[in-house]
DNA sequence: TCTGGGGTCCTAGGACCC
DNA sequence: TCTGGGGTCCTAGGACCC
């Protein structure tokens, strides 16, 4: 008889920081408390677009991607300024401390939010009051909002966090999806955008709910695995962990830039890319990391876009090797028409230190595997003396005389 | 006078090997 | 002697998220 066991749940936290950026500036100044503010790039070079904005400039309808001008038009009260990274980089910092002195099981998921596994750290009280507590402290001594999603999973935390905003609690157990997740349109799902919204509300899904009762046959054949990852995941399954070393385990880093205007002019070109390899190499630096990918993005004048990539023969981390190999692959596919933006990624990236560890590995590998070989060269030496390698030649083991000829033969011999 | 820049994950076809 | 099917790598593109 199979024994009963009490169902262990986990305690997942969503912690999202409430428009971080502008939040952080409002922090660093506080005359900006209470006014509408955006953060947006650079109005003169056609980049000016909203990238955050606090609530008051949201309630008069600016919003993310939106046009400078457009927002201006809505709001015009609005104070603009351009993004600080290295201030929201520093905050964030600041904010994944507090969540680590809860538990070492925290995933950063971007520069303002993340996910933290408290299952069982009962010694900081009920999930409830670390949560308030944590969501004081950070609002207490950085004087930044931030909502948090409590629930069994990453799915539902995340979307617990999203459902009450600023600074909301929120506790979405399984028997709260039927009344609290189900209602939702089908489009504010985590995971479900533009497209696949609206491929959805043409077979009648209109809601979250709708896709939890769906038919699974036919979603698998419309999304694929993603159909039933998404039907499993409106009924509330996840089983994803909290990863804390997912945030090592990055895979590229790029850069990329819209011109001020489109071009074909060569000078130009290469000074932009000039650029992009300089950052890809800063950051690249920053991260201790080598790649051994490259890949550029043209955005031509009409937005087509293209990427074209390449797998290089070693890693690379240096500025003058990325510029290279990027440059090669820009002549080649390069039609000739005004090009819009450019970028280049460096792929297949992992840390120094692992890459190391690979090299070694490697290395080690090769050596053993000479030491064999010598010493069956010597044993067919002392059976074949001069006649060793026409014997080898005629060896029928194709393994072994492959490995002979290709790597060692030429050098024994001398 | 549309739509930035940083990423991740998935799919799909062709090459190549067994 | 014209033929199966599986696995992996490489490349390109698309969807999505913040």
């Amino acid at each position: 008889m199979s024994q009963w066991y009490p169902k262990k749940g986990r305690v997942i936290f969503h912690v999202d920081m409430n428009s971080f950026y502008a939040s952080v500036e409002m922090a660093y100044n506080p005359k900006l408390k209470g006014k509408p503010l955006a953060i947006a790039g650079n109005p003169e070079e056609r980049k000016g677009i909203i990238v955050t904005s606090s609530y008051e400039a949201r309630a008069k309808g600016v919003r993310t991607t939106m046009q400078l001008w457009e927002a201006r038009r809505l709001c015009p009260d609005l104070t603009v300024l351009r993004p600080n990274f290295d201030r929201y980089r520093t905050a964030s910092k600041e904010m994944f401390q507090m969540l680590a002195a809860i538990t070492t099981c925290v995933q950063p998921v971007s520069i303002d939010e993340g996910y933290m596994d408290i299952t069982g750290t009962e010694e900081h009280g009920s999930p409830i009051e670390i949560a308030e507590n944590l969501q004081q402290q950070i609002k207490n001594e950085l004087d930044l909002p931030c909502s948090i999603g409590i629930a069994p999973n990453k799915f539902l935390a995340k979307m617990a966090s999203d459902m009450k905003k600023p600074m909301g609690i929120t506790i979405l157990r399984k028997r709260d999806i039927r009344e609290k997740l189900w209602p939702l349109p089908i489009e504010e799902m985590y995971g479900v955008g533009e497209k696949t919204a609206a491929k959805m509300r043409a077979i009648d899904i209109q809601t979250i709910g709708d896709l939890a009762n769906g038919d699974g046959y036919q979603l698998k054949q419309l999304f694929g695995i993603n159909g039933e990852r998404l039907k499993n995941r409106a009924n509330g399954m996840d089983e994803r962990p909290v990863d804390p070393d997912a945030v090592h385990e990055f895979k590229s880093i790029g850069s990329s830039q819209t011109l001020p205007t489109d071009t074909v002019d060569e000078d130009e070109i290469r000074q932009l890319m000039n650029l992009l390899a300089d950052n890809v190499e800063r950051r690249m630096k920053r991260k201790q990391a080598m790649g051994r990918s490259i890949q550029i993005m043209i955005r031509y004048y009409d937005r087509t876009t293209v990427t074209r990539s390449k797998k290089l023969h070693d890693y690379i981390d240096k500025k003058e090797d990325i510029l290279y190999a990027a440059n090669e692959l820009f002549q080649k596919h390069w039609n000739t028409e005004p090009i819009r933006l450019l970028g280049i990624t460096v792929q297949d990236v992992d840390e120094k230190q692992n890459i190391a560890k690979q090299l070694d590995l490697f290395t080690y590998e090769k050596e053993a595997e000479k030491e064999k070989l010598y010493t069956t060269i010597d044993q067919l030496t002392q059976k074949y003396g001069k006649n060793t390698f026409k014997q080898l030649q005629n060896d029928t083991d194709d393994e072994l005389r492959t490995s002979f000829q290709k790597d060692f033969l030429d050098d024994y011999k001398k």
